[in-house]
RNA sequence: GGAAGGGUGGCCGAGUGGUUUAAGGCGGCGGUCUUGAAAACCGCUUCUCCCGCAAGGGAGACGGGGGUUCGAAUCCCUCCCCUUCCGCCA
C-alpha cells in the first residue's frame, strides 16, 4: 500500500507513477472518497465526543435519583445521527481501501524507464556459457533420456504443468534444496524456516497477490485458505501486525517450499520441460531491514542469490527491471537470469527485490527507533533459487556427448557421491 | 468433527451496564537517597485516526465483525483462535 499521504500532497506524482507502469487507475475518485472519509470522521468525531459527555452526565444524575427522561429523548436522536454517520464511514472507508490496495507500489528513482521486458537493462553478467562440440538438447529431452523426468505420469497424475521427478532426478532436486540451505544459512546467515504452505487471505493481502490477482492463485473451496505461489507470503507474514526492535534489524530467513501458480495461458517455449510448472519448488530468502539501509540490503541479497549460481558453475546474467516490467508490489527488482544452451538464452531463476514500506503498510510490520518513534520497515525478498529451473539449467549446462548429464562438484556429497546422471 | 472452559496493556491479573480516566502486581525507563550498588520511595511506561501553522483538542481500539442501549470490557448474534476431554489420524 501506497502512503495515503502523498497521494493526497502530489497525486500529480501517482498519475506519473501508473503511467510509468503502463496502468490506468481512478487516482481522481481515490482523492475523493479519501476527502469525503475525512469529513465524515471529522463530524463523527464531534458528535461522538458530545454523546460521550452526555451520556455521562446522564449516569451522574440517575446516581442520584434524578428525573433524565427530557434528556434521553434528545439523546436518542444525537445516538441515531452517530448510527448513520458510522455507517456512512463505513462505506467510504470500505470502498477507499478496496482501491487503495489495488495501487502498485512506487518504482524507486533508479529503475529505468520501459515499457516491457524488452527494456530491462543488464548489469552485470558472470562466467560465460559452455562449449559444446555437439548439438546441446533441451533438458526435458535429457530428462527423459536420462529417465529422472516422467512427464506424460506427470500428466496423468495431476495434469499439464506437473512433472513427477524419478530416481536421482528426485535426488537432485532434493541436493539442491538442501545445498542453498546450507549454503544461506552457514555463510549468509539466514535463519532457516519451514512454514506453513496454506495461508489466510490476510497473509496475501500484506504480501500484494491479494486482492489484485486473484486469478493466479489456487484458492481451498469453501475455506479462507489459498496455496502458496511463493515462501515470501508465509515468511513476510511472520512479523505481520507486530512491532520490532530496532536493534533486531535486519532480519534475515530462508525457507523452502513449494510454489502453486495457477497462471492461465501458455509462453511459448517454456510449454514444454520444467521452466513453467503450476508446482515447483524453490529456496526463498526474505529480508526485514531498517528502512535506511534496504538498498544495501538489496545488493547483497542480489548477492547472496548469484553466489548459488556461481557455486553452482552456471553462467548467468542479472538485469534490472524497467517500470513497465516491474511487479505490483515492489519498488526495485533484480532479475537473475540463467544460461540455456538449447534456447540460447537467459532465463530468470531468480528475482530479488525490495518492497520498501509497501508490504509493511499492509501487514503493518513496524521497528521502534532509537528515538522510541513507531515505523514501518522494509521488506526485501529473492529467490535462492527457483529449484526446478536449477536443475533445467544443469542438465543442459552439464550434458555431456554420451547423453550423459555430470554433477557439479559441489553437489556431489548431497548427490551422496554419485557424480553423473547415464541412462 | 463433537463437548466444555477461555481470549483484558510488554507479561501476570481484577473488572457482569454509568466518576474505568481499565484496579493491583511484575518487568522496563527516569529520578531521590548512597562512596558505589542493593533496598526503599517518587514519577513515567500502548497503538491508530481526525481537526490545528503550532500549542493543543477530539475519536477509536479489552480476539475480529455486527447488534441492543442515552451509555458496553461487561448483554445478544456471528466468526476466529487457545486450553482440556472425546473422535479421527501421520
Amino acid at each position: 500500500m501506497i502512503d495515503i499521504k502523498i497521494l493526497r500532497r502530489s497525486p500529480e506524482a501517482i498519475v506519473e507513477m501508473l503511467r510509468k507502469r503502463n496502468m490506468d487507475f481512478p487516482v481522481q475518485d481515490v482523492i475523493e472518497l479519501d476527502k469525503k472519509m475525512r469529513n465524515i470522521k471529522t463530524e463523527l468525531d464531534r458528535l461522538r465526543g458530545e454523546l460521550n459527555t452526555a451520556s455521562k452526565r446522564i449516569g451522574i444524575k440517575k446516581a442520584k435519583g434524578e428525573n433524565v427522561d427530557e434528556e434521553l429523548k434528545i439523546l436518542k436522536e444525537l445516538s441515531d445521527r452517530v448510527s448513520v454517520l458510522e455507517d456512512e464511514f463505513r462505506a467510504v472507508e470500505g470502498e477507499l481501501n478496496c482501491l487503495l490496495l489495488k495501487i502498485p507500489n512506487i518504482p524507486h528513482e533508479s529503475v529505468p524507464a520501459g515499457k516491457s521486458s524488452e527494456d530491462n537493462v543488464e548489469v552485470k553478467r558472470w562466467g560465460s556459457p559452455p562449449e559444446f562440440d555437439f548439438d546441446p538438447l533441451p533438458h526435458w529431452e535429457i530428462g527423459k533420456k536420462i529417465g529422472i523426468l516422467d512427464f506424460e505420469r506427470g500428466a496423468k497424475i495431476s495434469g499439464s504443468g506437473f512433472t513427477l521427478y524419478t530416481g536421482l532426478g528426485a535426488r537432485l532436486e532434493f541436493a539442491l534444496i538442501s545445498f542453498m540451505l546450507d549454503l544461506h544459512t552457514k555463510e549468509h546467515g539466514y535463519k532457516e524456516v519451514l512454514t506453513p504452505f496454506m495461508v489466510n487471505e490476510k497473509s496475501m493481502i500484506t504480501t500484494g497477490q491479494l486482492p489484485k490477482f486473484k486469478e493466479d492463485m489456487y484458492k481451498i473451496e469453501g475455506e479462507d485458505m489459498y496455496l502458496i505461489p511463493t515462501a515470501e507470503v508465509p515468511v513476510t507474514n511472520i512479523h505481520r501486525d507486530e512491532i520490532l526492535p530496532e536493534e533486531s534489524l535486519p532480519i534475515k530467513y530462508v525457507a523452502y517450499s513449494p510454489c502453486f501458480r495457477l497462471e492461465a495461458g501458455s509462453y511459448g517455449q517454456d510449454v514444454r520441460g520444467i521452466i513453467r510448472q503450476h508446482q515447483f519448488n524453490k529456496v526463498e530468502l526474505v529480508k526485514f531491514s531498517h528502512p535506511e539501509t534496504s538498498y544495501d540490503e538489496l545488493e547483497s541479497l542480489l548477492e547472496d542469490a548469484e553466489y548459488v549460481l556461481k557455486k553452482l558453475g552456471l553462467h548467468y546474467r542479472v538485469v534490472v527491471l524497467c517500470t513497465g516490467d516491474l511487479g505490483f508490489s515492489s519498488a526495485k527488482t533484480y532479475d537473475i537470469e540463467v544460461w540455456l544452451p538449447s534456447q540460447k538464452t537467459y532465463k530468470e531463476i531468480s528475482s530479488v527485490s525490495n518492497f520498501e514500506d509497501f508490504q509493511a503498510r499492509r501487514g503493518n510490520i513496524r521497528f521502534r527507533d532509537s528515538t522510541g518513534r513507531v515505523r514501518y520497515l522494509h521488506t526485501l525478498n529473492g529467490s535462492g533459487l527457483a529449484v526446478g529451473r536449477t536443475v533445467a539449467a544443469i542438465l543442459e549446462n552439464y550434458q555431456q556427448k554420451d547423453g550423459s548429464v555430470r554433477i557439479p562438484d559441489v553437489l556431489v556429497p548431497y548427490m551422496h557421491g554419485i557424480k553423473e546422471i547415464k541412462g
